[in-house]
DNA sequence: TATCATATAAGATTTATTCTTAACTGATAC
DNA sequence: GTATCAGTTAAGAATAAATCTTATATGATA
């Protein structure tokens, strides 16, 4: 399990630096990104919350990510999905997503981030990222379809 | 150049196979898609045959392009835009996204093609496909920056 | 304690996409 | 060739995700 305080502390230093305050909201939204692995979309996130923050409304978790996203501590993925959704983790790692329960999984794959890109890619621009996106079924429901 | 002729001929048979009509649209739709290498959305499409079918109506690019995706012949391209984005291109490739223009370009890596995935992904799922997708940006807008 | 950024509520707006219905067109089977 | 029926069109409605609006309330920080 990673350091989520760390990351916490980085996040309320980054609303500092930027004179946003520390809401009940934004810090709750932000901890509940870094401790959920399942890159929830906004809607989900709304419902993951409305227990501990039942006056919680929608519209701040939409207007929440986007700070977020803009201050670079939030990701937007992109899925098949009609939903966007988010993630606030910080190492390099990449995606399996299956295309049958729309479940998204984090792998790291070190020897990838090391390799060195084709050098076609010179005449195309800079690099910023680069990930490894999986297309498959996972399995649990590799196994449930066996039914 | 890839041989498209040999792609829209597969496009024939397959759209036989499953009983569709060869129609105007449908040939022309996946004509323009097969040759344009801009990964097009349906509004895109639209503009781009308005001249040649007048009469077309966006919601038939919609429906047509929602039909050959189902038959496994043309890619819906996950982007940070918020339309969807189509191509009809066959061989494996990968993509590199301009974060500026939103150009999206193609780029092959046979060497990547090949490589094994790491062990982990065993206890993920069973894979599909695998591709890399480099976020950055393009040599045009690094080059218009400059200004 | 005061100030002001933020959150909330309620509802309107925007945008992409899909659906509906009715009339028409044209591809394919015969 | 002609009939049939899938598919297209037009016009407009319906959805759904996301964003915006306005007025009021809250609560973080100076």
């Amino acid at each position: 399990m990673a350091d989520h305080n760390q990351q916490i502390a980085h996040f309320e230093n980054i609303c500092r630096a930027h004179g946003l305050k520390m809401t009940h909201q934004r810090l709750e939204i932000f901890h509940t990104l870094v401790r959920s692995s399942e890159h929830p979309s906004a809607e989900t996130l709304y419902k993951m919350l409305e227990k501990k923050l039942p006056t919680l409304s929608l519209d701040t978790v939409y207007r929440t990510l986007a700070t977020f996203v803009e201050l670079g501590l939030v990701k937007r993925v992109e899925t098949p999905g009609s939903q966007a959704r988010f993630e606030a983790k910080i190492e390099q790692h990449h995606h399996f997503f299956c295309d049958q329960c729309g479940q998204l999984i984090d792998f790291t794959w070190h020897s990838f981030d090391e390799v060195q890109l084709p050098d076609s890619i010179e005449s195309i621009g800079t690099i910023r990222d680069k990930n490894v996106v999986i297309h498959g079924v996972c399995n649990h429901c590799q196994n449930s379809d066996s039914d």
